[in-house]
DNA sequence: GCTAACGTTGAACATAAGTTCAGCGTCAAG
DNA sequence: CTTGACGCTGAACTTATGTTCAACGTTAGC
């Protein structure tokens, strides 16, 4: 078939596949003597799984190290390795994403618990220094720490090594 | 103080602070007559608030939406509203996060569930189709379909808008 | 033979949140 | 007076994941 019908089957659009083809993401290609681009169907069947790879957190990259030419030969250990080790990343940023939410919903009680004979400024004054009472203990700590405090100090997403930053310097 | 010793005591990069400024995202900052930016304590603790903001899920964007001029100030419903809505994005995430998660774990026992008189290509015809059948059910339902199933299909991450995307066109 | 739909390419653009760099100015100590 | 640390600017670069565009080639139907 040729790209349209690979996109329309895919879900996916031809910009799409083809900036995969160039990344060395879909090597399943080939060429027709006018120059276009012919795939069989097992190419559905490796964008469905890059797809589906990445709404289970894997970039590109990844998925990438471990799509192997022949559908039918994988490389266990290091697809299972891959694998627990994304349900790893999961659960910590399961864990993460829990203490956001309880901080954001302690902050929102906080807010609204104005004691009735206090103003605005100084009720902000007293929420502010609860919000930043936390993070303010991280920095006094982490100015003369050692060992990082493992980085929770960034936006919350999946990313390959959030957990254990290696800066090689 | 100068720009090196509010970035020692923020724990940010002077380029991150210069930054936040081009963005007008910290506006609390002087300029001596030689041109060198000067603070006070206070920018300390905006930028606490936009780390810890950062590190709850706002944008760079949201924050400076939401952070007032004068701290003592707040327009108490955006910011109420913000961070209500913000917990339900990450509630929709911690979801999506926990289906992610159980069907990685479902993939790693199916992987290693293989029959011992099955060979390694039949047995992985039979990952990749259990793998593939939630993703080709969309596929084929989509394909006629008018309400957009909601956009799973994307990595997992927490971005402002990731649930409801209005396409404007 | 014309037109519409499809295909090709390379390059540029988009986003978010910064970092890095070159080239220059300022300031305090020795 | 020189040196080193600090500061300034604007521009370019980074990462990941694509999209968009212009300019051109191919093909099928009429």
């Amino acid at each position: 078939m040729r790209i349209g019908e690979l996109a329309q089957k895919s879900g996916l659009t031809t910009s799409r596949i083809r900036f995969y083809e160039r990344i060395g993401l879909l090597k399943a290609v080939d060429r027709r003597l006018n120059g276009y681009r012919t795939y069989s169907s097992q190419a559905v069947t490796i964008l469905g799984l890059i797809t589906t790879a990445q709404r289970a957190g894997f970039t590109l990259d990844e998925i990438r190290a471990l799509l192997p030419s022949d559908l039918t030969h994988w490389d266990h250990a290091a697809l299972t390795g891959a694998l627990t080790r994304k349900v790893a990343d999961i659960e910590a940023l399961q864990v993460r994403l829990g203490q956001s939410k309880a901080q954001l919903l302690r902050l929102i009680e906080d807010i609204q618990a104005r004691p009735e004979d206090m103003d605005c400024a100084a009720n902000a004054r007293r929420v502010l220094t609860n919000v930043l009472a936390k993070h303010t203990e991280d920095l006094t700590v982490t100015s003369d720490d050692v060992r990082l405090p493992d980085r929770t100090d960034r936006p919350l997403s999946l990313k390959p090594g959030a957990g254990r930053k290696v800066v090689s310097r």
